[in-house]
DNA sequence: TTTTGAGTTGTTCGA
DNA sequence: GTCGAACAACTCAAA
């Protein structure tokens, strides 16, 4: 019998421009495809309950895809080093490849598993499967990671250097693997709510795996692309991308998307402008700003990275936390954004800075608090913008937003959901306001909130906190940190 | 070595 | 109503 290679999936569910799963079918061997369900994940988390949804339904895509070509998706439950030695003991596999991933928890693990193999004898071979520049790869003048986003991107120099992906190969040949301690079913991965089943909202609004990422992208080429620049900021309008929770299962590669965009400029099919390409790239580059920060900090999703904030007097108040997460603030764009998180799984970006803003700003409590929230939450939450993009609004991040940058929700309301549209979407008993009062309806005269049917602190809240207060509360806080330094 | 310029996303105040 | 300055220095990255 001939020897068998092993593949691992992990982050990245897809057959197009996959770099393992290429170099693992030019081995010409017999395939163990495998993805290994880890639940208790060392040094990062178990996944939240919206990923944990939206895991399940790209799986089931991949095994289809798979199933497609001839091949077959084999599913484990467990500590991944203890089931690749099992099925390395009960098989006769002389190769292993994987994409890799860049928390330093899960470097470490696969180092670890490559010197384990190779002392056996076995092919270990590692890919960049999701990044357009692995973290080592990018250094200031004199070696240092870089900690400011715009010299770190522009010293990515991407302009002309992104390698075209590849296709997904066409066949794919399976070992039939024996039955070992672990392998399970779809179903055994318990990923799906039940009781209650909340993921109605999360049904209707995705489509998991990489034939709903390429969809999501040809329509945002099409629909959203053009004024992107502009309008990726309105949150009442279909301006962004929303690939984020496909990019984070790596349903779609980055390398597609970038060569998409640019294609889209250059054959004149989206029109959108040089600056809309621009700005989204950038956008693009946070995503890998983040990555390298988490591979070059050892516990970004704990530790301030501007360690001056260690101090800082957070609040602890369940009270106005709850408040906060079930979108019951009293701010119309505040629970707007908390609702749609909590219906959808997704919160636009400009919202997300705003909710973000006012948890830590506001109400003065610990970034990680909110942090958690969204992990929970979300089916983007991933392990490296998750939290740099929570330091970022908190100022504790690298190149962070300064402290005194605290976000007016009524006036984030009125520029970028100027006819309260958001709002409806998501607070529908403040439908009926006008938009003038829609993004404070406190202000409203009390003949419109009758006409309107709302009665402050009974159909919807009063606000929990006075803004200019809280601001300058904020302000007094940031400042005691400073002092106290 | 020292210097220099720059740094995602804002708000408020007062002229 | 509009506009510029203040908010507060500090650190990074490169010349």
């Amino acid at each position: 019998m001939s020897d068998a290679a092993l593949l691992l999936f992990r982050d990245d569910l897809r057959l197009t421009d996959n770099p393992a799963l290429i170099a693992a079918v030019a081995s010409k061997k017999p395939l163990i495809i495998a993805y290994i369900h880890d639940e208790k994940p060392a040094g990062d988390r178990a996944l939240g309950g919206a990923s944990q949804w939206w895991l399940h339904h790209s799986l089931a895509s991949l095994a289809r895809d798979i199933e497609k070509r001839g091949g077959t998706l084999q599913l484990f439950k467990g500590t991944p080093s203890k089931i690749i030695d099992r099925l390395v003991a009960d098989h006769s596999i002389s190769a292993v490849f994987w994409n890799r991933r860049y928390h330093p928890s899960q470097v470490e693990a696969d180092k670890a598993l490559k010197a384990r193999y190779e002392t056996k004898g076995l092919t270990v071979k590692s890919f960049n499967g999701s990044l357009l520049r692995e973290p080592w790869e990018v250094k200031s003048k004199i070696g240092n990671p870089m900690k400011v986003f715009t010299p770190y991107w522009r010293a990515s120099r991407l302009d002309h250097d992104v390698a075209q992906a590849e296709p997904a190969p066409k066949k794919l040949t399976s070992l039939e693997v024996k039955k070992i301690n672990g392998a399970v079913s779809l179903k055994d991965l318990n990923l799906l709510p039940q009781k209650p089943d909340w993921s109605s909202g999360l049904q209707a609004e995705w489509t998991p795996g990489e034939a709903g990422a390429i969809k999501r992208l040809d329509d945002f080429l099409e629909n959203g692309f053009k004024g992107y620049a502009e309008d990726r900021n309105r949150p009442d309008r279909i301006s962004t991308s929303r690939l984020s929770p496909h990019l984070r299962f790596g349903e779609i590669s980055i390398k597609q998307v970038w060569h998409a965009a640019e294609l889209a400029i250059s054959s004149h099919k989206s029109r959108a402008s040089s600056e809309d390409l621009r700005v989204f790239q950038s956008e693009l580059g946070w995503r890998e700003f983040a990555h390298h920060l988490l591979f070059h900090e050892p516990d970004l999703t704990r530790t301030n990275v501007q360690r001056s904030f260690d101090g800082f007097p957070w609040r602890r108040d369940e009270k106005l936390f709850k408040s906060w997460s079930r979108g019951e603030t009293g701010y119309p764009i505040v629970d707007a954004g908390m609702r749609e998180l909590w219906q959808t799984g997704f919160m636009h970006n400009r919202v997300r800075m705003i909710t973000a803003s006012f948890l830590v700003k506001h109400l003065l409590i610990d970034w990680r608090r909110g942090e958690e929230w969204f992990w929970d939450t979300l089916v983007d939450a991933d392990i490296a913008n998750n939290p740099a993009s929570w330091q970022w609004v908190a100022g504790s991040g690298a190149d962070a937003a300064p402290y005194f940058r605290i976000f007016n929700p009524m006036l984030q309301g009125e520029k970028f959901d100027p006819d309260g549209n958001y709002v409806r979407k998501f607070v529908p008993e403040l439908k009926k306001l006008s938009a003038r009062a829609i993004h404070a309806p406190w202000t409203a005269k009390p003949l419109e909130l009758e006409s309107a049917g709302v009665i402050l602190g009974k159909t919807y809240p009063k606000p929990i906190v006075d803004h200019d207060a809280a601001r300058i509360r904020a302000l007094d806080a940031y400042k005691s940190l400073k002092e106290s330094a």
